[in-house]
DNA sequence: TTACGCATGTAAGAGGTTACATGATTTT
DNA sequence: AAAATCATGTAACCTCTTACATGCGTAA
């Protein structure tokens, strides 16, 4: 059973943009989508794969403009029409796995100092993160083949933003938390150690 | 290949807080951790078996104070250390999986009348979750067996406070832009419907 | 000529969900 | 007496990642 296989949809979605390769699906996840997608090439071939025998997607040979041969994929109406018809279905909110979280959850087990530089280094990652999306915002306008398709676009980036800045912020309260137990309780260490210390 | 199998880490931390059934788990799981962290049963019950068999967990049959028979767990030393290890390396960030994003980003496929649709149906969502964590405020601190703990767990509960509240911003912002879009253009219809009459 | 990026794939196997199965106890 | 909740599992099955394999074109 396992869960819906949404692969299908995403690359089917992206093929509703324009012609693309598998490699090109692959690039496109992950300079401009990884805040909120992530597909491997191990799934993206066979999906495009299986497509092409339900006549989702049409393959050409593209041998265009001095490159060297690659297939692309475009959508068909039985594809499109698929598509549709997932895009109309309520989003099904995910399953959530934060390791993170889960790691601070067992905050006595992991220790007051492990847990600060967990969170310095999230930080860190994050900032660096919202610098490359403010960085797209930009570029949109000029990726985008309509207004309509910058529109959404802004949309999917607003809300990669709000999330980020959201945890940069909460990054800040959360050390500032910890530092503040730390000065009245003087408890830096991990229970593992206390235990051995207490025998 | 695959993951790294998370599931035995985050099973061993909530036996390093205290003794639970696999029922236990899931309830804990569901009821205090479904912000960031989820497991089914079907992953518990076989993952506690491995663990007793590798001596990383204790089981106890529970008859205790009129309640039927249940086994309970407990952690050993020796799995301690293997949730300490963990602990201590540097969280992974999860490859994310946001369908509602991945929905909008194909927008002029969706149409903005049903973009308008998800969002007010997700903001509600979000508004009733806020609702929920806030009321978990008060309860940690009885639930928590020492400050440490209750400091720990406030900072999960925050950064999900954080986060929920951003998702709720975003919300407002993305319906406030596609009223906008409606009112300039008229553009209320998916391309497929535009598709069709134009032929 | 060596190495790197482009490009396409396959295979193995872990990880995870859902559905099924069962039975006791408590509540309505 | 029926229904809901507690409680524990197993089986089927899919999804997805990682690793492996291969070869072309171009830049250093």
């Amino acid at each position: 059973m396992a869960r819906s296989n949404r692969t299908r949809y995403a690359v089917l979605g992206m093929l509703a943009i324009g012609k693309r390769s598998g490699y090109d699906l692959k690039k496109e996840f992950e300079r401009r989508m990884s805040h909120f997608w992530a597909e491997s090439l191990g799934q993206i071939y066979p999906t495009l794969k299986q497509l092409l025998d339900e006549g989702m997607v049409r393959a050409h040979r593209d041998s265009g403009t001095g490159r060297r041969v690659r297939t692309v994929y475009s959508i068909t109406a039985r594809g499109r029409k698929e598509l549709s018809a997932w895009l109309q279905d309520p989003p099904q909110t995910e399953q959530v796995r934060n390791e993170m979280l889960l790691k601070l959850y067992f905050g006595p087990e992991l220790g007051v100092e492990s847990a600060v530089t967990h969170l310095s280094r999230f930080e860190t990652e994050q900032r660096r993160v919202l610098e490359v999306m403010e960085g797209f915002q930009p570029e949109i306008a000029e990726v985008a083949e309509s207004g309509e398709q910058e529109l959404f676009w802004k949309i999917t980036l607003a809300s990669g933003l709000h999330v980020i800045r959201a945890r940069i912020a909460w990054c800040q309260e959360a050390r500032c938390m910890l530092e503040k137990w730390r000065q009245s309780e003087g408890q830096t260490k991990p229970r593992a150690l206390r235990r051995l210390e207490a025998s």
